[in-house]
DNA sequence: ATAAACCTTACCCCAGGGTTAAGGTCAACG
DNA sequence: CGTTGACCTTAACCCTGGGGTAAGGTTTAT
């Protein structure tokens, strides 16, 4: 089976399978022209992949869920565990993400909206000290880091 | 004021300062030695700038705020808008971590998570046609390209 | 024979910086 | 006077997870 069947059969594009090829998640053998190929082993991984990157696993977490696929000593409690390591981990994205959906609404409540630029969202977001009258995402520091997981 | 300075009081990072001012969100003068100086305005810029960030403002829109900011012309209504839409968004988000939560939910627990080798999570994410018994985020062919937002 | 549809590698691009490297400046201390 | 340490400067490479494009080789069908 050549990349283009396999990407329509597992929904990926072959870009991201010559990517995850590179970074050494999957191998395929060569054709003698240099086309790869693709066998059941391959699709079973690549389906494994696909799926588990659409359920908000990593890469680095995709090659340790193959390398348990590949493991026929693995244990399920295993698989099990990483998979609610990352139920909590969504769980942390949603609080996030949570917090800064009611930050917003708060801010746009207190904007009248209207022709004049006097406008409460400005304020409250450059205001120097204390600037809003509401808890901004708890005062943690360090969003950002969250949001490229 | 020197970046430092600013640094310690917006809880950006100088290196992050920098890669604004590159980008053209933000600008300093310059003292004689080359350094960068901050006044009152640039701070209040730097402050909404970091608070944006804060609370899910990508890079492309905070430059949206800031110029709103700067025009003493601006309707709040302008303001507000771009408040909303940004929580539309979030709401995306929300729901779409809430379906992979729930997917990974039941994964878990039709496995026995036990020694044995055999697992339903592996053998759902690799089966080859309908691998779920229940929907996998709602068919939606294409969910990594949100992630990136 | 030639065009369409594949495939290959290789390069640059995005956000949003982190992390060196290599060096200039400035204050204080001995 | 010199030196140490804390600043500051630019430049350049690293990460994630690929997308897009280019330049070229192959295969297939017409």
């Amino acid at each position: 089976m050549k990349i283009g069947a396999v990407a329509r059969e597992t929904g990926l594009t072959a870009k991201a399978i010559r990517y995850y090829e590179s970074q050494g998640l999957v191998k395929s053998r060569r054709r003698d022209n240099g086309y790869r190929d693709y066998g059941r082993d391959n699709i079973k991984q690549l389906t494994l992949l696909a799926r588990a990157r659409r359920v908000g696993f990593s890469l680095q977490e995709c090659a340790e869920l193959l390398a348990l696929f590949d493991d026929t000593e693995r244990h399920s409690a295993d698989v099990k565990k990483a998979v609610q390591q990352k139920i909590a981990q969504l769980d942390e994205q949603l609080d996030n993400l949570t917090r800064m959906r009611d930050t917003l609404e708060e801010l746009a409540q207190r904007c009248q909206g209207d022709e004049q630029a006097q406008c409460a969202i400005l304020n409250d977001l450059s205001a120097a000290n204390r600037p809003m009258p509401f808890t901004l995402l708890g005062d943690t520091p360090n969003l950002p880091e969250d949001s490229h997981e």
